[in-house]
DNA sequence: AGCACGCCGACT
DNA sequence: GTCGGCGTGCTC
């Protein structure tokens, strides 16, 4: 009998692939291993089993799989079984979640690249092969550089069609098309230094010593490593030697080259935790202990728990209680932070608790550091306790007991961009009934999806209403901007009641926060003669000014230009800025207080490994005395001198078009002002805002969460949103803005015609053109009592046959499932 | 997605 | 006449 597998192919591809395998082959087979499989004319993917069995393909042969690449499953049933809820519910294909789950290094994949034909000299370029100008570029290029890959082609010949090139210049035997395939895994080797055999024993050490009369150095590092190895027993690696002996490399190469050490390798595990978790006790206060109750009980109705605690009400302690009985019975915990809030102090304080049970999992770890990650997770070799990053639910977990979404409200839980467009959350809950382990959500301030859950009785509740050590609550207050304004009492984009409490607040010592939302809100240049501003040429939107290299800038597409003194359209040189950015506020602050140290933390200020915490740290240690910041801000930061929080401008958050906006405004404001007063002083939170008597502001200054949910509840209902309403998003793009008018029409005619009520649009976004490309959306509201299985189906079906109608084929369609 | 194939306008 | 762009179709 012969045998075949389907696999899952890593690409945006509905159907699984049929390969054989030979019985061999098939006897080592499992479902969930890593094959190669050649895939169309000469590309090689890494794919998963999916299903084994013995049905040869009717339409077309199968092709053979080229090589097995696991000798046991890297992707675990339940996995394949998420994979499948995903793609069903999210819209996309298993192919797609497959890369986005899989650490890359456990995905090689071929990369074509050519190589000079060993029979041909390129010395001898001979008059009958003809070379052209393209041809004649390569063969130059290759001289220096021995392997070309497909990339550097089409830069080099600076065209979009490179293959028809190189594969006449294969025919011609000028190269060879090769597919390379790219770096796997590679372990961290670490070196280690022992003393050669011949040497083994004390005895040789005075002869060994005199052959090296002249070479105090090396004496040294031998002498280091016999006292060394009396003392540990361990093996000495080469760092460690040559720090004990102060000796640099080269000496104990010299004496690697006598003979007298000998280098080996140790292959070393990345994730390593040195610290000692002895000695951390937790203890809850009275409130938390209630809180852990209440939690435990209520796991014991639902499987899903939210947990509201304000800012510094100690929700962490509560979570490692709950994960520490978790662990005992065996299981494992899986711990999710949006990217911004994994920061090293929690993953520090987990450690200090669990010492080496925990692993962390998230973007700025290296792609090795995740296969190792990964591994610990499959073979449970390490590690109960998975601390990460919204892919982390992608981890192969044995057998899950808990995961906690901590900071649960916050919108960067659902993935936008590339496909799979699915939010952590929502996935984690469904995760976790599969393993019908439980599921906490934490935050301060819960949103109204899961608010309402919670009040439909889908969820249980707790609350963590105290602050810590009777830390008192700040003191919150709004500053009318506008009468400011009427007053003249602003300096810059202060006014005059921030202004004083600033310079209050640093006389005593303390330190200040200030935020600035950037959405909305960054410069840009504007004629004041005619008001036109300097546009992108690839984007709907107007280019933002930056101070620190004098340029005009697209937040979109990278486009940049130098400042202009001079107006673009009218010639004018009474040209300003407009709006403003942390930069800026920063500016002004230097000008005011020239003796105080000012940072700024946004996007630009902390693009390296280590610069947020940099920036953290600096600011724990009091040498900092303002930081000016946006949202980043909100997470993370425990600070203990933090006496005034000031927001710049409320207003932008909630001008914000996008229905949540309230609702995100009132998280965002309360967690801002969670930053002030930890300490046994009252701290001050003060909110400038041309709109002091805004509701969502009035309900922030009051912390009056429960008539915010309410009065937004109401709103979604009028106007048939989330929790009330689901949403799936339908996106056009295209480059040509009639194809795209047409073809979104066409589209939302169809959905009308099956749904009849609830499609909205076509309409452009607030931003109608990225990158040369138009977008348009569709918005379908689903009421829930409308069948969410055959709504996507529909949806699908759409999709479908708008892709068979030829003359829109060119437009990009993106489909988003609950797009908020 | 990645790549081949085939059609068609614009160059030597 | 070819070269190079672009649309179309297929991948086990």
């Amino acid at each position: 009998m012969s045998f075949f597998i389907d696999v899952i192919v890593p690409l945006p591809l509905e159907q699984r692939f049929t390969y054989s395998v030979t019985d061999e082959e098939h006897e080592r087979l499992q479902i969930g291993m890593r094959v190669a499989v050649p895939f169309g004319k000469r590309k090689v993917y890494t794919s998963i089993v999916a299903k084994i069995h013995s049905t040869p393909p009717v339409r077309y042969e199968a092709k053979p799989v080229e090589e097995l690449l696991d000798e046991s499953p890297t992707v675990t049933a339940y996995q394949l079984k998420l994979w499948k809820w995903i793609a069903d519910y999210y819209l996309c294909t298993e192919g797609e979640i497959l890369k986005s789950a899989l650490p890359s290094a456990l995905l090689i994949e071929s990369e074509t690249v050519i190589e000079p034909h060993p029979d041909y000299d390129i010395n001898t370029i001979d008059e009958d092969k003809h070379l052209n100008d393209s041809e004649y570029l390569i063969l130059q290029a290759l001289q220096k550089q021995s392997l070309l890959k497909i990339s550097e082609i089409t830069l080099i010949l600076d065209r979009k069609t490179i293959f028809p090139v190189i594969n006449a210049m294969a025919e011609k035997g000028l190269i060879l098309i090769n597919q390379e395939l790219n770096k796997q895994y590679k372990p961290k080797l670490q070196k280690y230094i022992k003393l050669s055999d011949h040497y083994s024993s004390e005895t040789e050490l005075p002869g060994l010593l005199e052959s090296l009369e002249r070479a105090n150095k090396q004496k040294e590092a031998l002498l280091k490593l016999f006292s060394l190895k009396a003392q540990t027993k361990k093996p000495i690696s080469l760092k460690v030697l040559k720090e004990e002996a102060g000796v640099s490399d080269s000496v104990i190469k010299s004496l690697v080259d006598k003979s007298i050490f000998e280098e080996y390798h140790i292959k070393k595990d990345r994730i390593q935790y040195d610290g000692d978790s002895s000695s951390h006790q937790i203890n809850l206060n009275d409130y938390q202990t209630e809180a852990l109750e209440d939690i435990k009980n209520g796991f014991n109705k639902h499987p899903v728990c939210l947990l509201q605690g304000v800012t510094s009400s100690g929700k962490t302690e509560v979570y490692i209680k709950l994960i520490e009985k978790v662990i005992r019975e065996g299981k494992q915990t899986l711990y999710l932070l949006p990217e911004i809030a994994l920061t090293t102090q929690l993953i520090q304080r987990l450690q200090d608790y669990f010492g080496d049970q925990v692993l962390v999992y998230h973007s700025k770890y290296s792609v090795n550091e995740r296969v190792e990650v990964y591994r610990h997770v499959l073979n449970g070799t390490k590690g109960k306790i998975v601390i990460g990053a919204r892919s982390s639910i992608f981890l192969p977990f044995q057998d899950l007991g808990l995961i906690v979404v901590d900071e649960s409200h916050e919108s960067s839980f659902k993935q936008f961009d590339p496909a799979p467009r699915y939010h952590a959350r929502d996935t984690a809950i469904v995760l976790a009934s599969f393993f019908k382990a439980k599921t906490l959500l934490g935050t301060a301030t819960p949103s109204v999806e899961s608010f309402h859950n919670v009040k439909q009785d889908k969820y249980a509740f707790a609350q963590l209403t105290r602050r810590y050590g009777n830390v008192i609550p700040p003191k919150i207050e709004l500053v009318d901007l506008k009468d400011q304004q009427r007053k003249q009492k602003m300096t810059g984009h202060f006014s005059e009641t921030l202004l004083n409490a600033i310079k209050e607040t640093l006389k005593q010592g303390q330190q200040v926060i200030l935020f600035q939302n950037r959405r909305g809100f960054s410069p840009i240049l504007e004629c004041n003669t005619c008001g036109h501003a300097p546009q992108c040429p690839n984007c709907d939107v107007s280019l933002t000014y930056h101070k620190h290299n004098n340029t005009l800038r697209c937040h979109y597409c990278g486009y940049h230009i130098a400042m202009q003194t001079k107006c673009m359209a009218c010639g004018s040189n009474d040209v300003t800025t407009k709006g403003f950015g942390t930069e800026q506020i920063e500016t002004e602050l230097h000008a005011m207080f020239e003796d105080k140290v000012i940072k700024r933390m946004d996007l630009d200020t902390t693009r390296g490994k280590y610069a947020y915490e940099k920036i953290i740290s600096a600011f724990e240690n009091r040498e900092i005395d303002i930081l000016v910041g946006t949202q980043m801000l909100t997470k993370g930061l425990d600070f203990r001198h933090v006496k005034l929080v000031g927001v710049m401008n409320a207003d932008s958050l909630l001008n914000f078009p996008d229905f949540r906006a309230h609702e995100r405004s009132f998280q965002l404001l309360v967690q801002v002002a969670g930053r002030a007063g930890r300490t046994e002083e009252q701290g001050q939170v003060l909110i400038q805002t041309y709109n002091p008597y805004h509701r969502i502001l009035q309900q922030v200054t009051t912390n009056s969460y429960d008539e915010m949910f309410k009065e937004q509840l109401d709103e979604r209902r009028h106007f048939k949103y989330p929790p009330l309403f689901r949403m799936i998003k339908i996106t056009f793009k295209s480059r040509d803005l009639n194809k795209m008018n047409e073809g979104s029409d066409w589209l939302a005619l169809y959905y009308r015609q099956i749904f009849t009520t609830n499609v909205l649009g076509p309409e452009f976004p607030a931003i109608s053109r990225i990158r040369n490309q138009y977008h348009k959306n569709i918005l379908i509201k689903i009421p829930h009592d409308q069948s969410l299985a055959k709504t996507k189906a529909y949806v699908k079906a759409g999709v479908d046959k708008f892709k068979s109608i030829a003359q829109f084929r060119s437009i990009k369609v993106v489909v988003n499932v609950d797009p908020y």
